[in-house]
DNA sequence: AACACCGCCTGAGCGC
DNA sequence: TGCGCTCAGGCGGTGT
């Protein structure tokens, strides 16, 4: 369940080896997990689709890599071309480097549905080791909760990510409380919208809340400022702390060259419902808010 | 307009 | 050992 974290943990570790290399091919496994917006309305209708979209050009074949980005759990792929790939992880999804020259493992593979083959550039940052010169980016995605959007421009992804709520990896305490200002559900609920909030999933949504001694059922818009700035004091912290960490919220999370995170993170409430509160023993409750199963301990977070 | 809820999809974990 | 069941949940779409 890759929230934030494992986002910009993913991105830091693929920036290196993507910016200034150049696409020399895409094989596309599934086409059905690429999703190419605002492409049609641009085409006239009279040239509109007997051919089906070339995906392999669309996703980068024949551009190199400028830059990537991030906002919440949305990571971006610059291309020199003018397009930007989107890539959401969804549940499952994660991104996989590797040299080309190693065998695609079968059960590995069964699920990877868009392979990306890499050169380096003239301006590649990519150290000169470990990869060689050519290497392969792959999209593995068994649940297919994930995907690849290819947007057109600039404005496309400046008007995608704004619709999006502040980036909780810095979200300050003002902010943050003007953003819960604007609705009355459950905290928790409203943590999870991304449109309120963007990067925060079910897991660090209820260590959050534990952290700051929150009920999750508490209204939004009821939060002190005060408690609006603890929350988000915690959830700066708490993400930060798993970035480093290598998002070792999921169980058997691999970083991009498929190593494990280094120190599994520890869990105060989420995956605990039922079991003693570390702070004060007290049992914790689970209930069930915006549909997903939520922890707390009734002491601590009253 | 704001919000609740459905359903997609597969692997892990469990009981039998 | 192995089968079948339940659960997990991000997010877009639809209903209230």
């Amino acid at each position: 369940m890759p929230e934030l974290p494992e986002v910009e943990h993913l991105r830091r570790s693929v920036d290196p080896w993507l910016c200034g290399a150049e696409i020399t091919a895409v094989e596309v496994r599934r086409a059905d997990v690429v999703c190419v917006a605002n492409l049609d309305a641009r085409t006239p209708a009279s040239q509109h689709a007997p051919t089906p979209l070339d995906l392999p050009q669309l996703l980068g074949r024949g551009s190199s890599v400028l830059a990537t980005d991030r906002h919440g759990k949305q990571m971006a792929m610059r291309l020199s071309s003018g397009f930007i790939l989107i890539v959401q992880l969804g549940m499952t999804g994660t991104l996989r480097l590797e040299r080309t020259d190693q065998p695609l493992d079968h059960t590995e593979s069964k699920h990877r549905h868009v392979v990306w083959t890499l050169r380096r550039g003239s301006h590649a940052a990519a150290p000169k080791t470990a990869l060689q010169d050519r290497w392969r980016l792959s999209f593995r995605d068994p649940r297919r909760f994930g995907g690849i959007t290819v947007l057109d421009s600039n404005e496309a992804l400046s008007k995608r990510w704004s619709v999006l709520g502040p980036d909780a990896l810095s979200v300050g305490g003002a902010v943050l409380a003007a953003a819960l200002s604007s609705t009355k559900r459950p905290i928790k609920a409203a943590l999870l919208d991304q449109g309120v909030l963007a990067g925060i999933g079910n897991i660090y949504a209820d260590e959050a809340l534990f952290r700051a001694g929150i009920h999750p059922l508490r209204a939004a818009n009821a939060l002190q400022r005060r408690e609006a700035s603890t929350l988000a004091r915690h959830i700066r912290a708490i993400l930060a702390k798993a970035v480093v960490q290598g998002g070792s919220t999921l169980r058997d999370y691999r970083d991009a060259f498929g190593a494990s995170g280094s120190a599994r993170q520890s869990h105060a409430v989420y995956g605990r419902g039922g079991q003693p509160c570390l702070v004060c023993e007290e049992t914790l409750g689970q209930i069930t808010v915006a549909a997903r199963t939520t922890v707390f301990c009734p002491r601590c977070q009253p």
